[in-house]
DNA sequence: TTATAAATCACCCAAATGGAGTATTTATTG
DNA sequence: CAATAAATACTCCATTTGGGTGATTTATAA
């Protein structure tokens, strides 16, 4: 009975040099994890995650919201457009609202403080590699409330993607169904500065396909 | 002063044989016409565009509703979504508010009577080249009648295509954004299914995209 | 029983798409 | 003035689409 499951692959983002030292020494001791990858900053993840091996790519993610450069939840957002089954949990010191509806938006799996013991981190791990969302009790009240009067969040979430007057032109004409070319010409501009709009618009909307595009831009009439 | 004007290509699709070649021979005494294609049926009228050459291709379709094999309403149909700027006159004897209604829905510019005196069909060619919709005045009154308890037409409009169980499940697969693949894995089908249902999708939807696709499946949600 | 519709799988090919870069110009705003 | 956002244009490349054709199986209706 040596090793039943595989170990997990864990991944640390977390820019204070103190805490992010003491958390990865902390989870060498654990064997059921196996820490791969540690960043200082989203940039410097992507860096070495696309360099990493099969073996070595992350399950699990352990985030820190308060990033210089680009912060913890838009990493969490772009991270889970491209490896949509890699866990992340958002680590922070605060517990604003704000915070915590758009790391649950952008696709977050857990969201713990960093006060949370190291024992309750591991075992929050483990919880989410079995389908859990490990929530610190704290944070959790606070989900629930916002669940409780969700319908002013969700109003507020209806002023969405910031696209600019010409990506919201393109889009109409991509909700037409036209091609890249058609669209061109009714603009006129070059199909490559479409294509770019495009490709833009794909980036707000976290989509990557027309069809996905004009599926949400309906469901929150962009039109 | 020559010829100011281009002539007119014009079609014929005509079964009746006697009404084919009346017609035919009426309309060679125009010069503004130019008679660049006759057919018998919807089918052979399609094989003989494909290899019509560019300046045959014709302007203008007199399509007889009641056809062998494949309808006029549904060869209007056809051609419409290949040639959206031809015009198509609808020929009938009959003048019920089903075919009319029909003919209309399928993108017909005009729908004559087949007792229409010659004169008059040669400047419905004309007027349609101008922007009009000729109408035989007993039709047109079917016409103003339907537009005033449109409701009821437009209720019946609202169960359009019909799609099969397994394509409506195959278009909710769509309408998430998915690819052909990622499509057959969820259903269990091979790609090469996936991809010839979503074929018979768009031609029952009268489409030919997946952007288009998702657009108007949402619009009268077939979700 | 013979059409007919539905569902399934397959191949070919040209066109369109999506993704990742690079680069210039023009506002706007701090 | 420098930094930034927006708009514009272009290249390369792999994948996906859309369209045409053809074929088999099953079920249902004429």
């Amino acid at each position: 009975m040596e090793s039943e499951a595989p170990k997990i692959n864990v991944a640390i983002v977390e820019d204070h040099d103190i805490f992010r030292k003491r958390l990865s020494e902390l989870l060498y001791f654990y064997k059921e994890l196996n820490l791969t990858l540690v960043a200082d900053s989203a940039e410097s993840f992507f860096e070495k995650l696309e360099r990493s091996q099969d073996e070595e790519v992350p399950d699990v993610v352990l985030m820190d919201i308060e990033l210089p450069g680009m912060n913890g939840i838009e990493a969490t957002f772009e991270l889970k457009r491209n490896e949509p089954e890699m866990d992340i949990i958002m680590f922070t010191v605060f517990e604003d609202d704000e915070r915590i509806f758009d790391s649950i938006q952008v696709g977050a799996t857990g969201y713990l403080l960093k006060d949370t013991p190291i024992d309750d981190v591991v075992n929050a791990i483990k919880d989410m590699k079995e389908g859990g969302s490990p929530i610190s009790p704290s944070i959790a009240r606070r989900v629930f409330d916002m669940m409780r009067n969700q319908k002013e969040k969700a109003d507020t979430d209806e002023v969405p993607f910031n696209l600019t007057p010409a990506e919201i032109k393109i889009l109409e004409q991509v909700i037409d169904g036209k091609t890249n070319k058609e669209i061109a010409e009714v603009v006129f501009l070059s199909p490559w500065t479409v294509k770019t709009h495009i490709k833009n618009i794909y980036k707000k909307m976290h989509v990557n396909s027309r069809a996905a595009a004009v599926r949400l831009a309906l469901k929150r009439n962009i039109v």
